[in-house]
DNA sequence: CGGGATGGTG
DNA sequence: CGTGCACCATCCCT
């Protein structure tokens, strides 16, 4: 147990025995003893440091508030709706069978197909199918290597199939019904400390990846419901990290994109392909969406071509027509880039920050990834401060009113609330309000609202 | 137990 | 040559 200046040896231990009033030493008591006399120790010498880097702020106002909005959070749960998960699970099971079958007669063996190394077998040996990539240990099974083979032979699709179906089953199906509490609710632990970028994290369960994408996942959205005669209301930040990049780049083409209500993908499709903001294809905006998206995190033209599907050269030509659209994006890039190797670290302008030393190594790979670590890391830094100073906003603004409404989830960029009828037009207000005032950016915040009698309902 | 492969979300 | 950031869970396998 060290932390800088402090260190607190194995043998201070022995002092919490004193704690032990009745002589029934135990573990637990022991180790409850260690973090109070390590938490007494390390309280000033951390609070310097806090305030040597002029992170008070984000430590009295954001962090430490937060630290009891998460725990009410944690505390309340949300509820689910057991017997509709049960039949998801049902419905998931006999399908995962049905497949697994089928998957067995079209290889003509039966084997586990959850293991990689024994479909490696089956596809690459027995079938002779060509493999794509390779991974550590043998050729990749995954879900882009199996598209690209789909039409050699008819057990591939199938196996897409299995894979998602196995998926919703095992991690949500099992999963959220193991996770469930006796009164129908399910408490996850919201960390806060966890992420490098200032998000927060969720486990046992992970509520931040419940399915969204496909319709089948979606389904388990139903399955959120909010305690009896209360509703749930949905709010989410419209496009947030982009509406961050603009801020942080000053671009001006972003930023009146975003100032005049444009739909920013097609705005941005316009500009790449040259066309007029209404003779953006679907094709096009899908494109836009994917370039914008990947350049937050510093994609490169290989990257951007594995995703869209086409040849390395036509993505090359696409990201420079970005670049040549909104410059100041490219040369904000750059800049953070060169500022990160000064400084040893990026910082969001509420003093956050994230050490990259790995700028600095001698080989390539590392030094690249540290690179990318450092475009991205204000951004989605940036967009954690401003929900997590909406999320305390909220909760201050829910306690003020001593709503019967409250807080239930939280997923990066979404806060959902169950609210009662009666405060229903009180809190959709508060909500939307704290939310879009929660920075000044360049750019205005703009924020998705929608209720519902479960979390799929309320998509706007 | 822990690493690797895979895949779910923002 | 390798190729997009941030997480967490499940399953296999050693």
């Amino acid at each position: 147990l060290k932390y800088q200046r402090v260190e607190l040896a194995r043998s201070e231990t022995s002092a919490a025995g004193q704690l032990d009033l009745d002589g029934s030493a135990d573990d637990h008591y022991l180790d409850a003893a260690r973090d109070a006399l390590a938490v007494e120790r390390l309280a000033s010498p951390m609070l310097d440091l806090i305030e040597e880097r002029s992170m008070s702020w984000l430590y009295e106002e954001l962090e430490r508030p937060l630290v009891s909005v998460l725990a009410r959070m944690e505390e309340n749960g949300v509820g689910v709706d057991v017997s509709e998960l049960r039949r998801m699970r049902d419905y998931l099971v006999s399908e995962v069978n049905r497949l697994e079958s089928e998957i067995h007669l079209l290889a003509g063996r039966e084997f586990n197909v959850n293991s990689t190394k024994q479909l490696r077998e089956v596809l690459f040996d027995d079938l002779g199918l060509t493999p794509q990539k390779k991974t550590k240990t043998g050729y990749s099974t995954d879900a882009a290597s199996l598209e690209k083979i789909r039409d050699q032979h008819e057990v591939v699709a199938l196996l897409l199939d299995y894979r998602e179906v196995e998926k919703l089953r095992s991690t949500y199906g099992q999963g959220l019904l193991e996770a469930t509490d006796p009164d129908e609710r399910i408490r996850a632990t919201f960390n806060q400390t966890v992420a490098r970028t200032g998000r927060l994290s969720s486990e046992e369960p992970n509520l931040h990846n419940i399915p969204v994408r496909t319709a089948l996942g979606r389904e388990f959205r139903k399955a959120f419901i909010p305690q009896q005669g209360y509703e749930f209301l949905v709010a989410d930040y419209n496009q947030i990290e982009l509406r961050v990049i603009a801020h942080l780049a000053e671009d001006p083409g972003l930023i009146s994109a975003f100032e005049a209500g444009q739909d920013i993908h097609n705005a941005t499709a316009a500009s790449i392909f040259g066309v007029s903001v209404d003779g953006v294809s679907a094709e096009q905006r899908s494109q836009a969406k994917m370039v914008s998206y990947g350049l937050a995190y510093g994609m490169e033209s290989y990257g951007l071509a594995q995703r869209l599907g086409i040849a390395t050269k036509d993505a090359s030509e696409i990201l420079e027509s970005y670049f040549a659209a909104f410059p100041a994006v490219k040369s904000y890039m750059d800049r953070i880039v060169e500022e990160t190797k000064d400084k040893g670290y990026t910082e969001t302008v509420f003093g956050r920050r994230r050490p990259i030393p790995e700028l600095s190594s001698s080989n390539f790979r590392v030094r690249q990834a540290a690179e990318r670590q450092a475009m991205n890391a204000p951004i989605q830094g940036l967009a954690a401060d401003v929900f997590k100073i909406a999320l305390v906003a909220i909760d201050a603004a829910l306690e003020q009113m001593q709503s019967r409404s409250r807080l239930v989830l939280q997923v990066h960029d979404e806060v959902i609330l169950e609210v009662h009828p009666d405060e229903a037009e009180t809190v959709h207000e508060l909500t939307v309000t704290n939310m879009r005032g929660a920075a000044e950016l360049r750019v205005p915040l703009e924020v998705n609202i929608a209720t519902g009698p479960t979390w799929a309902d309320a998509k706007a």
